[in-house]
This record gives structure tokens, C-alpha cells and sequence, in this order.
DNA sequence: TAACATTGTGCAATCGTTTACGCAAAACTT
DNA sequence: AAGTTTTGCGTAAACGATTGCACAATGTTA
């Protein structure tokens, strides 16, 4: 029952050429509205489904988008395919995901396997580990959009969608000063990564903005883990004169350090408020509730997959650096202040 | 700069033929070691890269595979996806993905557009709407591979992958009673739902092994929802003979159950003990943390995706259902006994 | 009514690969 | 050494759609 039919099919049933078939289906204006009317009925009548990739293989481009993410089941990634998926999909284009697993390798694969396969372009998170930009580079010059998201660089000129760092941090440290936190420690993995580097500009801004002093003992380098946000905190908080507030530039290694401090009795946010960053879900279900700064994930999907369909349709051609807003939403961990109103 | 090497180019090149180079590149037995040789060589040196579309529509069969599911950001789902993805690249293949939003017209629009791409097969978690399977039958009349898993129906004659839900109940329950918990009360949705009516069933037999009587107030029917799973605990616990536990078909009501009982002052798992079901990630980091049976959703993923190869590389073209064995994943909130041991 | 423009359709080439078929040369048979 | 098989490669036709060109039929204009 391998229902294969084809234009061709159509025209014979027809009496008419492949041709002529082909123009009514896809509205060409030189045919007439008694050919087209009797092709589209005996197109349903006989099951008719278009072949995409014959079609795609004649005009020389696909309906199909390749996305390579780190990881599609990290909440971030795969919020950001959702809006992707649900944004391009009303232009007609289908997403194809692959997974870096970090590995610049597999990156450089990923790649070609998409170009091969003849996509439309390219929206890509980098691996942590890309710092060559050839293959990135190819699918320019290959005349498709690239679009990178989240994690950008400067080394490639082309589209790009992140969220604004420095703001996103600014505004939590400047949220937790008016909540009357003064010595703010600052939680991040290493600032040679953008991101990061952004993150603790925005914390200093902040303090500066504020006249609250820098204090060298309230950086903490630590990576993004539960745990290893417990062991930082218990040494931070032994220090002499221990911070009365934490921004964690990760939402977990901020839950570790509401695990250390509501297990060593300590009030939060009553004695130290913390606030996150990624807005992970948990932070949520947590008690307390963990302030934290939320990326924006969808619209960043969907922000993505307008600037790659204004590239596709020829709209814009220019390289366009979209800088998204990140929310702060504010939860008990933070708020010294009006605690009841929040806490839930 | 638009790099188009075909294998005419390489054929020109070399001052041979088309199908030379194509047999050279596809190690087709019938050329000689030096023609091959110097073929790929030539290739390297123009940059080629295949056109899998053009390989695909003479072979009548693409290297993509479509995978269709409600949201793409769910955990359950994205790590399902993940799962697949990790699995099938070791084939060669790459994974389009469609979201359903749970409407059964969208996924009806998702396997035609997936049809008209080729692909070579379609993985699909139905929405919960879908209760005729025409669109799904299809598939399986164009003689290509249709695989369900997680939501699955016996009306259609194919292989599906999903987990036990009845040992997952069966097991979560059982674990209760050796923790010395006699009254448990049963959380789910609507019953009808195949996932929902064998977690019941699970309950009841687990009740029954051990004697314990099946008590209808204990039996709630609620959305997987945080509120809804405090109002119905509020209910619950308010009755004049309160259960002295709590298994709940959803992570998201058993969460509720432990704010609200913690929020009032009960203690988990000291008066009340809480099971939850899918170890959804926050699970790990509630206070306290909640048991809950894990779904193996990667570990669906890589499966639904062996079981795929295996029908297309023909080696099995009976339909098989796969049972997965769930986890009990114990934690705080359900361990009365040897609490210590387990509390993170 | 002749000249010209417009409309509707068919013909055939094309997109980049694969592959059935054929044939010559080479390699085995006996 | 003649017959048979194997090997290596070219020819040409697909796969299913789109589209430039040609041309007849129709409509418009002077």
C-alpha cells in the first residue's frame, strides 16, 4: 500500500502534463481557474503528498532549519527549541536538532551533517570548548544564515541573540541593596567566559552605582553545582566578616548555598538573602522560594527564528546583535522587606 | 563563495564519470582500490560534500527521522529526545522534531509535513487528545517505521515503548508499607488514562499483597498541578481518618501534598510519608526530598531508538512492546525508617 | 482585419545522486 | 588456446519536482 503518488500520476488522471500540475499546485498565475480547481480535487482525490526534498533538491534550498545545542534536554535548550519549533513552523520550516555534547568536535560534524542535508541554515549555541570558527565561517560562505544564541563571539561576523548579562546582573545586586543587603558576595564560574565576565561587570556596577565598596573576599569562583555551592558558602560565611548577601551567577550553586545556609540555621532571607541566575524551575519549588534572574528562553526562541526568517526572506541581510532583556523575578529569598507579600 | 562541488566536478576532474565517483564514495565493490583512492583524494582537495536530499530521492529513502511530541521543553520529553538523538547519530541519522502542543490537529499537520519530508520514519508521544489514528496509520501503510512511546494505544498494530507503570505504583506502594506507613491515599488524573488507570492498578495490588484494605476516601482524582495538590491534601488530611501517607501519580501534586503538610506542620515523612512519580529534577532539590518512581527517560529514548533501527535496517519487522522498568528513586520524604541514610 | 499582447499549456532540461545494463579487458578455467 | 567468469568503468535512465522557452488560442487595439 506504498501510496507514491505523484504529480505525474495527477496528470495522467488528467489528461494533462506534470507541468501543468506542478503550476496549480503552486499557484502560479498562468493557469486557469478551472485547471487549477480540477488539479486540487484530483490531487485530494488521489492522496497526493508533495515530495519537499524533490522540490527542495530543484529550487536549491530546503524548509528545513538545523539547530545544534550543547544539550537538548537542559530546561534552557530545550525552551529555547520550543520557541524556535513554534515560531519558525508558521513559516512553513521544520527544525532539525543535533547535540554538541559540548565537544567541538562533534560541533564541526553537526555542521557538516546539516549542510548536507541541505538546510535552510544554521542556529547554533556554541560548545564551551569552540574557539575556531571555520565551520561556523563555511555556512556563511555558503550564503545561509547562521544565527547564534546565548553564546555569541565577535570572531564571526553574523547574527546573534543574548541576553543582556550585565543588565540581568545589575538589576539583582541593585534589587538586593534595596532590600538592604550591603556586603554582597558574588558567585561565578570562570570570567574568561563571556557570560560570566558579564555578569560580575554588572555586580560592580552595581555596588559602584550604590557607593558600596568591592571586596575582594566576596568574589567566589565556584562551577555550576549544588554541592559545590555548599562547600564555597560554609567557607564564605566562616570568614570573619561574612557577606549578608549572595548573587550567584548559577541557580545552583545559589540552591547550595541556601542548603548550607538553612541547614546551619541561618535565616534566609532573613540573615543573608540569595538571589539565582537562569531561573531554572526549581527555583520555584524551593523554600524559600529562590529569587533569580530568568533568561528569557522562549522569546529567545522565538526572537532567534524571527531574525533567521528576516535573513531567509531576504528582508535584512545585515548581521543584526539582538541584546534581550532579562527579568528578575523576585521570590522570598531576596526580600528582607514585604516578605509576606511574595512568599507563597 | 557558495562552494557547490558535485561529484560531476570531481568526475570532470579526474576525466571520468559520475557513477566512478559515486561507487568510489560509497564503496561499491566494483572499483578498483586506485580509481577509489584517487577519487576521495580529489573530493578532500574540492571540498566536497554530499547532497543527501539528491542521494535520498534516488534511493527513495532520507537519513532523518521525525520525532513528534506535545511540548519539546517538557524534561520528560527533551530527555526522551535527547535519548534518541545521542542513539541515532551512531546510525547516521538526524531527528526533526515537531511539537503537538497536545492538539490532535497539529499532529496530524506534523506527520504530513514529516511525510512529505521523507523521512524514513516517525517516533511519536501522542497528544492527549488524539483517539483516532487514521494520520498514525498512515505512516505504517507507507511502509515506513511508526514507533510510539510513553503514550501508546493498543488500536494500532506497531511497536511501542513505555514504562510499567503498574510495577512503578506496585513498587512505590510497597516501599510505603515496609516504612511502616498502613494508610495511603492514591493521587491521579482521570482514569481512563491508560498511564493513570495502570498506576491504579499498581496501588490496589500493592494494597492488597499486604493485606491492607483499599479505602475509597483515599483514592483522589487531581490535576497534575502544585495547587491542586494543597487543596486536595487539605481536604484529605482534614478528614476524620486522615491516611498516614501519600502516593502520588504526579510529582507536581505530590509536591503540593508536601507544602501543604509542611506549611502546616506536619512532619515529612515523620507523620506523613510522600511519593511522587516521574523524578522530575526539582524532586532532588525540595525540602524534603521526594521519593518519586523515575521514568527512565533517557534510557526510553536510547531504547525507542534501537527498536527504530532495528525495523529499518529490516532485521525485525515484527512490532514489539517494550516494557521499561521504572525506579523507585528514594529520598527523604517517604523514609521513616533509616531516614539518616538518606537525607541529602 | 491586421498587428500585437495576453493567457494557458506542453516540451524538455534541470537539481545531484544512484544504479541497471552493457561491454571491453583482465583473470581464471580446463 | 578457447571458453568462461570476474572486474572496472561508461551510458543513460531514473528519483519527483520546477521552470525557461515555445506556441497556439484568445483577447485587445488601431
Amino acid at each position: 500500500m506504498k501510496n507514491k503518488t505523484t504529480i505525474h500520476e495527477i496528470a495522467k488522471a488528467l489528461n494533462t502534463t506534470a507541468s501543468t500540475v506542478s503550476r496549480a499546485l503552486n499557484n502560479n498565475p498562468r493557469i486557469s481557474e478551472k485547471t487549477r480547481k480540477k488539479v486540487l480535487k484530483k490531487a485530494e482525490e488521489l492522496g497526493y503528498e508533495p515530495n519537499t526534498m524533490a522540490s527542495s533538491l530543484r529550487r536549491g534550498h530546503s524548509k528545513l532549519i538545523g539547530i545544534i545545542v550543547p544539550y537538548a534536554d537542559r530546561i534552557f535548550f530545550s525552551s529555547v527549541i520550543r520557541g524556535i519549533e513554534e515560531e519558525v513552523k508558521k513559516s512553513g520550516y521544520n527544525v532539525i536538532i543535533c547535540q554538541s555534547y559540548e565537544k567541538v568536535s562533534n560541533e564541526i560534524e553537526d555542521v557538516k551533517a546539516l549542510l548536507s542535508a541541505q538546510v535552510a541554515g544554521i542556529i547554533i549555541s556554541m560548545s564551551r570548548e569552540t574557539d575556531n570558527y571555520k565551520h561556523l565561517q563555511n555556512v556563511i560562505n555558503k550564503g545561509k544564515p547562521l544565527i547564534l544564541f546565548d553564546r555569541s563571539t565577535e570572531e564571526i561576523n553574523t547574527s546573534s541573540v543574548v541576553i543582556d548579562d550585565f543588565r540581568g546582573a545589575y538589576n539583582a545586586v541593585t534589587h538586593l541593596v534595596k532590600n538592604g543587603y550591603r556586603k554582597i558576595a558574588f558567585y561565578s564560574g570562570n570570567k574568561k567566559v563571556s557570560i560570566f565576565k558579564e555578569r560580575f561587570r554588572g555586580y560592580q556596577a552595581a555596588l559602584h552605582d550604590h557607593n558600596l565598596p568591592l571586596v575582594k573576599e566576596y568574589q567566589i569562583e565556584v562551577a555550576s553545582d549544588v554541592e559545590k555551592g555548599k562547600e564555597v558558602t560554609k567557607k564564605l560565611m566562616n570568614q570573619s566578616d561574612p557577606p549578608d548577601a549572595i548573587f550567584s551567577a548559577s541557580d545552583f550553586s545559589a540552591l547550595g548555598a541556601v542548603k548550607w545556609l538553612t541547614e546551619n540555621k541561618y535565616d534566609v532571607p532573613g540573615n543573608v538573602g540569595v538571589i539565582g541566575f537562569g531561573n531554572d524551575p526549581f527555583a520555584q519549588y524551593l523554600t524559600p522560594t529562590l529569587t533569580s534572574v530568568d533568561q528569557k528562553s522562549k522569546v529567545m526562541g522565538t526572537t532567534v527564528a524571527k531574525v533567521f526568517i528576516e535573513h531567509i526572506e531576504g528582508k535584512n541581510t545585515e548581521p543584526r546583535k539582538v541584546l534581550l532583556n532579562p527579568e528578575l523575578v523576585i521570590r522570598a529569598s531576596s526580600s528582607k522587606i514585604s516578605l509576606e507579600k511574595i512568599a507563597g
